[in-house]
DNA sequence: TTGTACGCGTTATCAC
DNA sequence: GTGATAACGCGTACAA
């Protein structure tokens, strides 16, 4: 026996009003007199009256959950992201679609595809795998929906975007290899084309990077810049790669924590020490860089931050269901310091 | 100016045939003439038809979305059972709508609330945040949603559990820890009551711990068991009262990896080196426990196993609306040997 | 302040 | 084979 489902209609009934009435005070329009007010609500709360959310989202055209696309649910970075927006969120009432593209554009496509035609009441674009003009295609039909970008720059109307400040923290990372007196720091970058290669942090890393050598009157040498995917593997192949230019660098800077990761795998392979050997530093602080031995020094994001920033823009632009209020905010990082990145004979500071 | 969306209607009048003979071909009815399937056909491509999936749900009462509850989004082993699920649904055109219930069954209860009046086509739950009632009082109103329970064992009709021989892996890690001729083997546990102490595997792993030492001859020492939460800070305390014991354990076996991450944070604390001083080896094999130095020895969780036949299980049950297909199914389980857990001086075996 | 009636886009049950 | 048409449950003009 299937359990039909309480409707406005049962409500509207036991209380003997109309379902009018009763819609009315479920959403808490302000005309419904105080006494039947509370009639209603006693009734709904007896008889456990759920509104339908299918019946509601096709009739307001809109649905009554979020939709996040993230890159690789297997970085940490994106975790605790989603974890934030996720716990923020239960508290409106929203729930969390989730999609992981796996870094692949047709992917991404495909997910944000799938989150429009379901409905979403908003959007959040964590990592970079949507390209600008699937996106920019999606926003001009479905102007109701905000969308919100986490460290990509799109550059599209009712678009927010809310990024990091790479090229410092980038500056900083480096320069402070730099204060620990290694002689040759190398740097993995992000891929240079494809899934990645938008990532609003790719480029100013690596222009931190060089200004900080530049400022210190050091001569940028190519071939300690290697091209990495962002991931484990890509951080790996990578520091073969270095290690392989003869004259090869005593420390080296990654673009994120994961490739730092498969640097030091690779570091290690090779017979050599970190940090007696060479010097690893990433970026992303995620939480498993402080428990590695040596432990990663890195730049710490601020993904609680970004991920709270997120919800409250989305649950500030939700009712109005518009994303009139186009946001671009850029979050200072934070360099944390640990043993990846001492040099054995430290520097006078 | 609002786009409005492609309807069936708007199909049918482009190609002059009814409603209803759109929606046929759409779903892919057998009675249409070919020919006329492949003009509604040329028309609903042409002119983007996308059903709307709101509308749809309301007439069928289901929904299009998987739900998912995980108790930490953090523990990579949840991860990757979320992004295998993930992938999977990809193909059958299902969403996922994900809830991360912090380890709280009032949060793991509202979220099973939260999904099943989303009209969600199935629900797959991944560790131990919805309490047995809870589920029991949805199921027999919902019977037409699949469940699946991963490394929880409901005693609940319709709902299918996926189950790993704990007992046997535990045995295993424990019999090869004896093997490496440690003499004091301690053991962290998850915790006896609230979330987590009614995961299938909680109790198995003890009792395979207690099978191998009395085989083994020995005495199982209580103040050598110790309980944590399943999370990095239960196993960093667990370590510390470990270690406060009189002739302290020479190994310990942590129930899943976070655990053993932080008990090996403990250890180094307290000026003990892994595994000379203090061997380690944990559970679940997340990926980070290869990276970490030393390697962490552990029992390898078919993290891929299992989100592959979760979902496939589902995909198979979906079409059906029903939970019929109860299943049960136990799977091995493998001991991965890394250099937490080796002896100095190694047994000859 | 409350009730009536229509439409949202779809599926399903009939007649034809 | 195909086409009307009645639900599905809700929000909302508009009437009362």
């Amino acid at each position: 026996m299937q359990h039909r489902s309480v409707t406005l209609r049962d409500v509207a009934e036991h209380c003997d009003v109309s379902i009018a009435t009763v819609s009315a005070v479920v959403n808490r329009a302000t005309w419904v007199s105080e006494e039947t007010r509370q009639r209603v609500q006693g009734v709904v709360d007896g008889l456990g009256y759920r509104p339908n959310q299918l019946a509601r989202g096709l009739k307001t055209r809109r649905g009554y959950a979020v939709g996040v696309i993230v890159s690789d649910l297997t970085n940490p970075f994106f975790t605790e992201i989603v974890r934030g927006l996720s716990h923020a969120l239960r508290e409106t009432g929203n729930s969390l679609l989730l999609c992981d593209s796996d870094h692949q554009f047709e992917i991404g496509d495909l997910n944000l595809r799938m989150l429009f035609e379901g409905h979403v009441v908003g959007v959040v674009l964590v990592g970079d795998t949507v390209r600008e003009d699937t996106l920019r295609a999606y926003t001009r039909r479905q102007r109701r929906v905000p969308v919100i970008a986490i460290e990509r720059d799109y550059d599209i109307d009712g678009v927010s975007c809310l990024l990091t400040d790479s090229e410092q923290g980038a500056y900083t990372i480096t320069r402070h290899l730099i204060d620990q007196e290694f002689k040759r720091i190398a740097m993995i970058t992000g891929p240079h084309e494809g899934p990645g290669s938008t990532t609003y942090g790719r480029a100013q890393r690596v222009d931190g990077y060089r200004r900080a050598l530049r400022e210190a009157g050091r001569v940028v040498d190519a071939r300690l810049v290697a091209e990495g995917n962002f991931r484990y593997s890509g951080g790996r192949e990578a520091m073969q790669r270095l290690l392989s230019v003869s004259d090869r660098p005593d420390a080296v800077f990654a673009s994120n924590d994961m490739m730092a990761l498969g640097a030091m795998e690779a570091a290690r392979e090779a017979g050599l020490r970190v940090p007696d050997d060479i010097a690893l530093a990433g970026w992303d602080d995620i939480s498993v860089a402080a428990l590695m031995t040596p432990a990663l020094t890195t730049v710490a994001m601020p993904k609680r931050q970004l991920g709270a920033a997120a919800a409250e823009l989305l649950i500030r632009q939700i009712p109005h269901g518009a994303n009139h209020e186009e946001v671009r905010q850029k979050f200072p990082v934070d360099l944390v310091v640990r043993q990846s990145s001492l040099s054995s004979a430290p520097a006078r500071i």
